[in-house]
RNA sequence: GGGCGGUUAGCUCAGUUGGUAGAGCGCUUCGUUUACACCGAAGAUGUCGGGGGUUCGAGUCCCUCAGCGCCCACCA
């Protein structure tokens, strides 16, 4: 950095805070002076996050910048505590986004993936990706994130492709990962399967058809209903409850399909309910999944009457194929009602399970896919998380996530994409292959391989090809903690910032993403279970530790806009947090989003919040401008010695401490918005509006006294700057550069790397505390008593404090400078001698342990004086009320507490 | 159908182990005291969603009802 925006030597700060002056230049010289570079230091405690990586296709928005914000605070709070801090940026190759903006892309020219083929498409993505798949690094720095980047990871790169090869050997071998036909979701629109929890269920308003299906030999009939009416061209049977007596009689006979020429069975199972519709289901293996169980219970033929492509097969007849599967509904119906089939059609609200990703309606098929078994894989990620190796915050995510994890199902693992990690399974139907393994079908083989020699040595043929399908996107990011330091290496980075220790991050993602991390990371990661701490994760029956990915998982709440409403680009409704930024600057966007990161589960977000927080970052650059004004070049910004310091100067500290320890507990437990409200009431209410007005005097003064207030508004103010640096790093980089103790520190000069306040319990000062809360409870009674009395601005009147209570009279006692600023704050003078109230002259009133005073003599408005006295007694009445009522309980006296209650008779004689 | 989180001033939200309800914004009235009008001073504003219980005492603990939101779930 040159010497003109080093800050030192300025001759003056402009009169109100402007951000863009300010925070590029210092993310510029923060990223050139390495300043958020990590090594891994024997010296210091580790402290890492990786960050959840953003889509390439994603631009920064308000849930982005929630959470980075949060984890950047944590990051430079550890980094400025001592620890060696990494956070470590990078992103996801988004499988289906990619490919779903590529493909737009090629539609624009006409072009379909197909026609230009595999290759040529995949080279397309990485151009895109080249051309925008990093834009999003750029506005993280916008916010201020002090992430390594000279450590940067993508899931696709080939260090990456290594931890995948690896995790799919070790799964395959261990027949973790297998074949099955199995019914999918499938997405029309990708034509590719979709995992279990990217489908979302929607309530839509539909039809209930109900169907009759006569018995083959014509002897009646029974009815189904049905909302997916196409299905019937699938159907292999009709299922009654065992239980159901109108059926029980019936079991076994045949029922003529209508529309087919097909006969299927009336069976008996369980799954039918007898009290919906008639108590009989219709069955279609191949495009239900409870009708697929059920079929295999009973051994029914899988029909798939609807294609990949959504439209009905030739297994749906010659009347029906090549139709849409919506077409084909409408078309069904028509017939059966022609047949005079149709009983009746109801509307229904139907659970429509919708893709997340396209927005279409998920059609079940059976389909043919790579699994993971995931049950062995559960249970170590739920033994670690009932035994506490890791914890969720807020804790009841815990439960939420034991639940869904003993419950949990399948993975299946193949996309029908091309845009991804394609599967590292090779096939072949060469009669010669003997390696490998041998295929349900009995004609193929598989096997795992890197590379087409590895697969032909292992599978002992050239002829064979590899798997065409891509792995889900989630499989890679499943490894982002240890793959991104270096994994399956055994990396120096890996030894020392693995666990990680923090995962912050959306709920929605919790078993997408969390979860999965967990099983990988316990998995995956093995150290000697002698060596390893027993709190970094679970002995294995290896006898190895498998070790958590992360010690701590924060869930933070999901950005609503101020309706309450989800911020969605259909809706347009999204704030764009590079637009805050550019407003009001990347320290306010932080600042606003910290005050309202509770333990809440959304944050209704306004713009008002954001403005507020930018005139709490101009208060700061303005308190910070008259005390850098006031500095002269014997300031050094030393703490004076204790005997040098005023109440006022003791009191600050004592409060100082309050909030670093505040603050430091808060962001502990993660409570950003307990962290930001200590902040912003220590620095404007006891720093600006009592400190600094009780230190202009002294400034004013000459020589020592000047140069000790001057040190005391530096060291406080530096100290200040240094605790909120987390939270607003830019506004406290360039105060603090400014300020004379910035000249003085060692290595790399930058608040960012400065150590970070910790409580000094020798700050505390209860005997200061008393003393300015009766300065401050004075001048607020006087300047009431003044407003209330109507006194006029420019009256002079004389006034005194009179303390009841003996801590508050020596208090006063020994500052007698505190009666001094009193009367300049209230603009009234000092009582050159004690009060008479018999003189009529002088009208008080009641403060916590004392009394004050103001001589009014003849200037006094009887009327005003007498409403204000009114007011008061009838207040005084009422506390007497409630006090004496509760003494005269016999119940409050025998039960409660004994300081309780001689509180309330402490509270009585005062007001008495 | 299960599970979870809210319901406090006009608005957005804090309220630690039960002990006289707080902040910011907004509102009213003053104020050009050379850091700040993106400011300062003073002030008004609440049956703490309803009902019941425990307790000397409940915004805080228990039960119940209402209404809002989120997550999970294979009922045609």
């Amino acid at each position: 950095m040159s010497d003109e925006q080093s800050g030192a030597g300025r001759a003056e700060l402009a009169k109100s805070y402007d951000p863009k002056l300010v925070e590029d230049r210092w993310y510029a010289w923060w990223k050139e002076h390495g300043a958020f570079r990590a090594e891994p230091d024997p010296a210091k405690p580790p402290y890492c996050i990786t960050i959840p990586p953003p889509n390439i296709t994603g631009s920064l928005h308000m849930g982005h910048a929630l959470n980075n914000t949060i984890l950047d605070a944590m990051t430079r709070w550890h980094r400025m505590r001592g620890f060696s801090a990494l956070c470590l940026p990078g992103t996801d190759h988004a499988g289906i986004a990619t490919q779903n903006v590529v493909e737009k892309d090629l539609a624009k020219e006409g072009l379909t993936r197909h026609d230009i083929g595999r290759e040529a498409f995949i080279a397309r993505c990485w151009k895109w990706r080249e051309q925008y798949g990093t834009r999003i690094y750029h506005q993280f720095e916008r916010l201020g994130c002090s992430y390594d980047w000279d450590r940067v990871r993508f899931t696709l790169d080939p260090s990456y492709v290594d931890a995948i090869h690896e995790e799919f050997r070790r799964w395959y071998e261990r027949g973790l990962i297998y074949r099955g036909v199995r019914v999918v979701n499938w997405d029309v629109r990708y034509q590719s399967a979709v995992s279990d929890i990217e489908v979302e269920t929607q309530e839509r308003k539909g039809k209930l058809y109900h169907f009759r299906y006569p018995f083959a030999d014509r002897s009646g009939h029974i009815t189904i209903a049905t909302t997916r009416p196409e299905t019937l061209l699938g159907d292999a049977a009709v299922a009654a409850n065992p239980a159901d007596e109108r059926y029980q009689p019936l079991f076994g006979r045949m029922l003529a399909l209508p529309l087919t020429d097909r006969q299927i069975p009336l069976i008996a199972d369980d799954y039918a309910k007898p009290e919906f519709g008639s108590g009989a289901v219709k069955v279609t293996p191949a495009h239900d999944l409870n009708d697929f169980e059920c079929g295999q219970r009973h051994g029914l033929p899988q029909l798939v009457v609807i294609g990949q492509d959504g439209k009905m097969t030739a297994a749906a007849g010659s009347a029906y194929v090549g139709l849409d599967r919506f077409e084909a509904r409408k078309r069904v119906v028509a017939d059966i009602e022609a047949l005079g089939l149709l009983e009746k059609i109801e509307d229904y609200t139907i659970q429509t399970p919708v893709s997340e990703r396209s927005g279409e309606v998920i059609e079940p098929l059976l389909s043919e896919q790579w699994f993971v078994d995931m049950k062995p894989l559960a249970q170590p990620a739920i033994d670690a998380v009932k035994a506490e190796l890791i914890h969720f915050i807020p804790g009841r995510y815990q439960g939420i996530y034991l639940q869904w994890m003993e419950n949990i199902r399948d993975w299946c693992l193949s996309r029908q994409l091309w845009w991804g990690h394609r599967i590292p399974v090779w096939w072949t139907e060469d009669a010669a292959a003997t390696g490998g393994n041998l295929a349900a079908d009995g004609r193929r083989r598989h096997c795992f391989a890197r590379s087409p020699a590895e697969a032909e040595q292992t599978l002992g043929t050239a002829n064979c090809e590899q798997d065409e399908d891509v792995l889900d996107t989630w499989f890679s990011s499943a490894l982002w903690p240890h793959a991104t330091l270096g994994w399956p290496g055994e990396t120096a980075d890996l030894a020392y910032y693995y666990p990680t220790n923090l995962l912050s991050t959306a709920q929605e993602i919790l078993y997408l993403w969390v979860a999965r991390m967990i099983m990988t990371g316990l998995d995956f990661i093995e150290r000697p279970a002698d060596s390893s701490p027993e709190a970094d994760g679970l002995v294995k029956s290896n006898g190895m530790r498998g070790i958590i990915p992360f010690r701590e998982v924060y869930i933070h709440a999901t950005v609503l806009d101020e309706h309450g409403q989800r911020m969605s680009k259909s809706k347009g409704n999204g704030i764009d947090p590079i637009d805050l930024i550019e407003k009001y600057g990347a320290d306010a966007t932080r600042f606003s989003l910290m005050q309202q990161a509770g333990k809440n589960q959304d944050i209704k977000y306004s713009e008002q919040r954001t403005d507020v927080a930018g005139n709490f970052c101009n208060k700061l650059w303005n308190a910070s401008r008259f005390v850098l004004m006031n500095l002269g070049s014997d300031v050094t910004g030393a703490l004076p010695p204790r005997e040098q310091q005023t109440a006022a100067d003791r009191w600050i500290l004592s409060r100082l401490n309050a909030a670093i320890a505040d603050v430091n507990r808060s962001l502990a437990t993660y409570d950003m918005d307990d962290a930001s409200r200590s902040l912003y009431q220590f620095f404007w209410n006891d720093f600006c509006d009592w400190y600094v007005e009780l230190a202009k005097p002294r400034l004013r003064a000459e020589g020592e006294e000047r140069r000790l207030a001057g040190d005391m508004l530096a060291f406080v103010l530096e100290t200040t700057l240094r605790l909120m640096h987390p939270i607003v790093p830019f506004i406290t980089e360039e105060i603090w550069q400014a300020l004379p103790q910035s000249a003085a520190a060692e290595g790399l000069r930058t608040i960012s790397l400065a150590s970070y306040p910790e409580a000094n319990p020798a700050w505390n000062d209860q005997e200061a505390e008393t003393a300015l809360a009766v300065t401050i409870d004075a001048t607020r009674a006087l300047r009431n008593l003044r407003a209330e009395l109507g006194i006029a601005p420019g009256a002079k009147l004389a006034a005194a404090v009179a303390a009841t209570d003996g801590a508050v009279g020596a208090a006063l006692a020994a500052n007698a400078d505190l009666i001094a600023n009193l009367a300049r704050l209230t603009a009234l003078t000092v009582a050159e001698s004690a009060p008479d109230p018999a003189s009529g002259k002088w009208v008080g009133t009641p403060i916590v342990g004392a009394e004050v005073l103001l001589e009014i003599g003849e200037a006094l408005d009887l009327g005003k004086e007498a409403e204000r006295i009114e007011k008061e007694l009838a207040a005084v009445a009422k506390q007497i009320e409630r006090s004496a009522g509760m003494l005269a309980n016999p119940n409050f006296v025998g039960r409660a507490a004994p300081e309780k209650v001689e509180e309330e008779c402490r509270r009585l004689a005062e007001w008495r």
